[in-house]
DNA sequence: TATTGTTATACTCTATAACTATA
DNA sequence: TATAGTTATAGAGTATAACAATA
């Protein structure tokens, strides 16, 4: 009786709206925090590689260096992320995280990890992983579609 | 050396990735058509329910009323469906496909089972039901956590 | 009084072009 | 000339309040 039963039937259909649960759960989680996913997503990245550039950055999140400045703004205003000039090419900027920052994300990662046990409840260990492996499947199926428009269906 | 094995732990991550790529591909499928993602999930809810009204649409596409409003706009504009007022309830409006919506409804599915196909590809067709079973399974639990905003860790 | 569709509005996310300062 | 970061801007998608017509 819910009437998307022909939508039902694509992931995609299903993607849309488990991410907007999703994403709605997530910032509700971190708003306490003052952080919201992409902000988190950044502070996550940068604690994992200390001294990125604001390039490199936005590569890895895939997305556009204009959206970042922003977002770069906005943690280091609040003082969780440092942007230091490196000698060696005084174009760029080296991000590290504060020690505000670094409590910060603990504190984010624990909420968002009893975010993903929230979401993925009902789903085994295995089939979470699963669920994981899937996405990282369809997300690469993207890209190299990106990289060759033409349909390539199979030989 | 990617850099986001924190995040990729989360399926959430996974999720914007791989919809983002869904997205941009499915969008590109549809344009030839004149369509986009949300018109063509709109066209497919009404061909499956001749005769709904707006706000049911709503509900059922789990979007805001006021959003909607463009679409159907949108979608009659292009006469791809007919708004006629039902004589029991003069408020409201039911919503049917002309034949040229039913003609290019059909050709959008062709080019969405494709597109389906695409980015599926490398997942066996138990992987794929898995994914969507999946999927339905945070979009509900997203649902729940609506309803009781408190944790409910697990008894 | 409540509901259907509508208008207006605002906020976020995303995408592109063009600028500056360095290299 | 090319690259790093930035500015400005425009387009989607999403959310809420308030209104007119009808129930």
């Amino acid at each position: 009786m819910t009437g998307d039963a022909t939508l039902r039937r694509y992931a995609g259909y299903g993607m849309k709206r488990a991410f907007n649960a999703i994403q709605a759960d997530v910032n509700a989680a971190l708003a306490p925090l003052g952080l919201r996913m992409i902000t988190f997503s950044t502070l996550a990245v940068i604690a994992e590689n200390p001294g990125l550039r604001q390039s490199r950055l936005a590569d890895i999140l895939a997305m556009e260096r204009p959206n970042l400045v922003v977002v770069v703004d906005e943690l280091e205003r609040a003082e969780l992320i440092s942007r230091q000039r490196p000698p060696e090419d005084r174009r760029a900027y080296a991000l590290q995280l504060t020690l505000a920052g670094r409590r910060l994300l603990d504190k984010a990662l624990a909420a968002v990890n009893a975010h993903e046990r929230r979401m993925t409840a009902g789903l085994t260990e295995e089939e979470r992983q699963a669920l994981i492996r899937a996405l990282a499947r369809v997300e690469q199926n993207g890209r190299r579609d990106q990289d060759d428009p033409a349909e390539l269906s199979c030989p």
